[in-house]
DNA sequence: TCACTTTTTGAAAGCGCTTTAAACTTTGCA
DNA sequence: TGCAAAGTTTAAAGCGCTTTCAAAAAGTGA
């Protein structure tokens, strides 16, 4: 059933039929009744490719997602995507997930782009000086960045958590309870979220006076078994932390359990603090000893990030949104325990 | 840039272009290497919807993520995604994530199938009886089905892992050491899946003469704080089990805490096997008490469910394929405690 | 060299839709 | 009643590709 079968069912033109459909208003109601009811009975569904030749637009966006082997998938992600595609269902856009590797990431931007399969990209979780939004850029198609990278100097359209100052400010807490030996357990260095809570922490620092010990800032992939694995070696050494800061909850699991396995009470031996992504199978406040934390739904920034992509597909934007992070304090954190 | 600009930059007609690009073998070698030498070099990308239309082929499969509102999205089908992401990019297919509701889920699997967007649908975690396997038949489009629903008597193609068998041999491993009161923190009670691991944990206990207390069973969504309450009631009631068996790691993470909590040991006053979909970034081993597991790749699932489905556009198949599941022993089980 | 086969290229139709430009109807008002 | 304006409908072109059918070029054997 296409537009000819049913516009030659109609005894109408194709023309009138698809600006029936389509709501266009130089159709008499008459009419547009009577053919939107035919479509209705006839199962009648516009060809997406021949749409799609015929106006330019795709109606979908892609979503990247890197699929380095071996690596895991990020447990955010999913978060993230969730938002997107509640954004993506209310504003009747569908979503390409279009799964690369470093190596085939280039010519899929550039197919994406020039196939016109999709209106626009989004890309998350930039790193320090990704080198994609410069492609992006250059290939000249909408696009939408979730995070930010803190190189570059040309505006651009992102939307990002103020990364640096929620951890800044979780930073400054824990100095103001009396703690001076501070761990990081970051997720991985090429990433500009993380490069961002890094610098906040050093801020906060700084501020007093103080500076963070190199061996108590790490890096890596925010799962839990990495989170235990760096609790344990920052515990165990000469210039333990009192306090340490999880760039995920994920890490902060591996964190409390190496933290029990020494013997040592979260609050009051080591001060515990974590970013939640509000990710709704794993809960700050029911951590056993629950858990301080800086807040942001990553949901709802896929969600605006997705808007905000649509949005500017007609009238295009280079603005930077920053959102603030809530601080929690929960009972994982207290004063630093004296020498 | 497209086909016709190309051509005529060639001094060759459009069909020979078309035909060496595609890789047709009538065209010479040398006219071969000039027009991919020039395609390459104008970065020419055939327009995708143009090609769709000629071809009536979408190179893309759609993947049905359902969105109730309030409900979180399913941490393993972060997992999942990931696994069909591997196989699309290997496949040279795109994966057209579909945001649905219930009642948006229909119309948009019709509008999918008949608007020839995509090549073929892939659903997963059916429900028991669920009718949009039937509506796939009707549609007449090619589908797999990641899980299977028992009510449907018709042949169709799934893959799935043996839920039941899994649960039955856990089950039967408890029993064998003495437990008799096990309770089961399953996963939604509509969900096949659910459905077939509560079978087969009736079915162990019924070997050996036992019901199982229908307190003990419980179902929800599989999450942290799902566990925790279900593991709290069950082990406050008069009826407290001897041994526990969840659905998804997630819930054994609830179920640790509150078994902590109380002031008993993992192992031996209470023993707890889970469910394992091999999430990378949260391991069974690494827990305090290394966690007995039932495991299963849904990665690897997600991965081959993609290929069978793209190799069952061309040649549909109906078959089941159903995969064993294995069963790992830890510390977190033992034999149940003398009364 | 010629007749014939094989290899290589091209013209044109067609995929199913939107949209421009033009034609036909109806309405409003003098 | 006539005529401009407004309202409604249509024919046909065009989006950029693939593919059928036909023609041209190149090769082959006598």
């Amino acid at each position: 059933m296409n537009l000819k079968a049913l516009s030659e069912h109609l005894g109408l033109s194709q023309t009138t039929v698809s600006r029936a459909l389509n709501g266009y208003p130089e159709v008499s109601l008459r009419t547009r009744q009577r053919v939107t009811d035919a479509a209705q009975n006839l199962g009648y569904r516009p060809n997406h490719a021949a749409r799609g030749l015929a106006t330019g637009k795709a109606g979908a966006i892609a979503v990247v997602m890197r699929m380095a082997a071996g690596q895991a998938a990020d447990p955010h992600y999913g978060e993230f995507l969730s938002g997107v595609g509640e954004a993506a269902l209310s504003l009747g856009y569908d979503i390409l997930l279009s799964p690369v590797t470093r190596e085939t990431e280039e010519a899929t931007f550039r197919r994406l782009a020039q196939s016109g399969q999709v209106d626009g990209i989004l890309l998350s979780s930039p790193f320090v000086s990704d080198e994609r939004i410069k492609l992006l850029d250059d290939i000249n198609i909408p696009y939408m960045v979730h995070g930010r990278d803190n190189e570059r100097t040309r505006p651009y359209p992102f939307l990002d958590i103020d990364n640096k100052g929620a951890f800044f400010e979780a930073a400054r807490l824990l100095v103001g309870l009396g703690h001076r030996k501070i761990g990081l357990i970051n997720g991985l260095a090429n990433l500009n979220f993380a490069n961002d809570r890094a610098l906040g922490v050093i801020e906060a620092l700084a501020e007093n006076g103080y500076k963070i010990d190199p061996a108590l800032i790490s890096n890596g992939e925010m799962t839990d078994e990495y989170g235990y694995r760096q609790t344990a070696k920052m515990l165990d050494s000469d210039t333990a932390p009192t306090a340490i800061l999880c760039s995920s909850l994920f890490i902060a699991l591996g964190a409390v359990r190496a933290i029990y396995d020494r013997g040592l009470k979260i609050g009051s031996d080591v001060s515990l603090l974590a970013h939640d992504d509000v990710i709704p199978y794993l809960k700050p406040e029911n951590f056993r000893v629950p858990l301080a934390t800086t807040r942001s739904s990553i949901r709802a920034a896929g969600l605006r990030a997705m808007q905000r992509l649509v949005d500017g597909i007609d009238t295009p934007s280079t603005e930077g949104e920053i959102w603030p992070v809530d601080l929690i304090v929960r009972e994982s954190i207290g004063p630093a325990p004296a020498n």
